[in-house]
DNA sequence: TATTGTTATACTCTATAACTATA
DNA sequence: TATAGTTATAGAGTATAACAATA
């Protein structure tokens, strides 16, 4: 066992309070989690939250959410792309993804094109105000990656890009 | 610059490919994610998807969702909380908070007791066979943990803990 | 028969607002 | 006035099923 031993076995409760008349923590930050700080998947949830929440505020001014950010980044690197090819990649239901591009192409970022090859399915590509706009979004991006950097550290974010690299 | 240097800035998207009539990526997993590579929020997202996923199936049995496990641990560890100290302390709204309670009351796995120091608020308390389906729960859970360490390794599942510990 | 896009339904989660009873 | 718990509603997101057109 190291200094950092592993976490993954439930530990003793932290002296739990009185439940009677004494002072309980129904007031301050001092409420203990328990077995969930042994948990990846609670700091995980939270720390997605917390970055999904900077997106959405960083993108707000061009009312773009992650979601949307996705779809259009893959369309703009892969165009042509079927409706069930880029649901697939992105693991969003196709059904869901009907109402995404139905958005998109109202907002004339998307444009749907019938497939000549198999006539069931819609080529899909960037508008040239698409092209446009997806650039911007970029770079709005990038600026809210930066805020995960001062959050976090530059270097603590390579390494959790690095360790959930697999969850592409 | 190191090697493993920043990928904040957005990167010129990988080789295009032709939207003609040459073979598009519409089959296997060539398909390229482009900036998103760069982003952490898109692969925290992925991974919190996986998580939860083999969270609720490794506690399919007890039918025990994420935030059910974390409420109940939060008032097993602290007795006699109230409503609204449990759910600032997950970040819960309270008024969701409401039905999560009421479903686990209706399983007698916690009691809502009239405090009397504050007759507007409720003590949460487990039950009794709250405490010991919770023994339960958390070895289930700590086995769900053993997958996420087959999945990405022991020391990477430590320093995702570290670098994330910030957000409890 | 199987697949693509679509429509529809239901259930969960999130975000608000308003109401009540207490403080 | 403000707060704790509750109720209600609307909007996303997720999970299904079924249908038309096409393969």
């Amino acid at each position: 066992m190291t200094a950092s031993a592993a976490r993954t076995e439930p530990r003793p409760a932290p002296r739990k309070r009185a439940g009677n008349g004494a002072a309980r923590p129904n007031d301050a930050d001092e409420i203990g989690l328990d077995a969930l700080v042994g948990h990846a998947g609670y700091a995980v949830r939270r720390f997605q939250i917390w970055i999904f929440q900077d997106f959405i505020k960083t993108l707000g001014e061009v009312d773009i959410k992650p979601t949307q950010y996705s779809v259009l980044t893959v369309i703009g690197a892969n165009p042509g792309l079927s409706q069930m090819a880029v649901a697939k990649r992105l693991g969003i239901e196709r059904a869901r993804l009907v109402h995404l591009l139905d958005s998109l192409e109202q907002r004339k970022l998307v444009k749907r094109v019938k497939s000549k090859a198999d006539r069931r399915s819609h080529a899909l590509h960037l508008t040239a105000p698409g092209e446009t706009a997806l650039a911007k979004f970029k770079r709005l991006a990038a600026e809210h990656e930066r805020h995960v950097v001062e959050k976090i550290g530059k270097e603590n974010r390579e390494r959790l890009l690095q360790i959930l690299a697999g969850f592409t």
